[in-house]
DNA sequence: AGACTTAATTTACAATGTGTAAGATAATCA
DNA sequence: TGATTATCTTACACATTGTAAATTAAGTCT
């Protein structure tokens, strides 16, 4: 049930990161990435320029570290409705609904590192994790054909769609999420359906 | 015909910028974006440093003003098969023909600034150009209601039919391009029809 | 061809940022 | 309380940035 390693980090650890994390969400919002220095993230977390260096290697590794956590929460939310025994389409759509929610929840972080131009790896973990999901749903719906339905490689269709879904969420994010989760996701589905319902 | 503003750049001044431009894709394909200073482009570049400054501000700067390039570039080729009096559809897939040969014919440059993960500015411009192709398409389609044939809000079906058509192209670059460009703007096509063709 | 104009080079400088080290201080743990 | 570990302080060598002034080289124009 709970995590095997689970070593009880200290909790001057989790403050220092949390601090920092917070310091460096804080200035995107003001100023691009090639203007922040792990001097200004220092600063603006109270924290000591040189404890920047005992927890990560240098910005780039800091962000790393931060779409690692982003992609595991990510993670759970979306996997969180998959025990489901209803229809695939139901799952599918409640999973985006609970995506989207959780995105909604959290909109400061998520309209910042993925709306930011100059932040692409979240972007990018956001692409590689859902489009597994994609890619499952699409083996799925053809059985083990290399082409779907119309005749398209498989590959094809997913990057079709994955690149649509990642590229509506954030659209919404970075137009301050003007539908409802809900709404959003019926429409994502109508959309997405009509292609595989062709012969 | 020919451009009114025509100043007559001065030939040194070309060479220059094609060398620095040259030196950065150069090194672009070799190291992450982070570790590329304003010194090893102009060393690359066989260019004094100074001159560096004497072109652009700094690298980001650079970086724009090089996805300016490629916008004008890709601009002329997407316009170039527009003035044809076919079908819209025909239409439309010669056009993707025609930017998907252009991609391939600078696949060099292309499979670094769209396929590296730390330059967003290129993908970025691509998106903001190709939506609009794509929203007129979709204003025309369904007349002047705001919503498509099947319910949706045209800002939906906007966000979902533009993040498809640059992540397709995207995910073919990244690939190596593994299907011609008349196969890929082909199945792209019939999975945009699909969707339009819901009542 | 020679005079004029403009680009590129050279050298220099101040300011900022990077990454690491060693020892002192403070918070946590057992 | 005593031991451990994180953070702080100070310091240093080095790279990078952006700008300035004077010089050299290349291109332009009549």
């Amino acid at each position: 049930m709970t995590d095997p390693a689970k070593p009880r980090v200290d909790p001057r650890v989790l403050r220092t990161r949390q601090l920092l994390k917070d310091a460096l969400i804080d200035l995107l919002q003001e100023m691009d990435l090639e203007k922040i220095s792990v001097n200004r993230i220092a600063e603006r977390a109270t924290i000591n320029r040189v404890t920047f260096y005992l927890h990560y290697r240098d910005i780039p590794d800091m962000l790393e570290k931060m779409a690692d956590d982003m992609v595991e929460d990510i993670r759970r939310v979306w996997n969180q409705s998959e025990a489901n025994d209803r229809t695939p389409e139901q799952t599918e759509s409640r999973m985006l609904v609970h995506l989207l929610e959780h995105i909604a929840a959290h909109s400061k972080f998520y309209k910042i590192v993925l709306g930011s131009k100059r932040t692409p790896i979240f972007t990018e973990r956001l692409l590689k994790m859902l489009s597994e999901s994609i890619a499952l749903r699409i083996e799925r719906s053809g059985s083990d054909l290399a082409f779907t339905k119309s005749g398209t490689p498989k590959d094809i269709a997913i990057w079709y769609g994955s690149a649509a879904l990642i590229g509506t969420i954030v659209a919404w994010v970075r137009n301050d999420m003007p539908y409802s989760p809900a709404f959003l996701a019926k429409h994502f589905a109508i959309m997405t359906k009509t292609n595989d319902a062709v012969e």
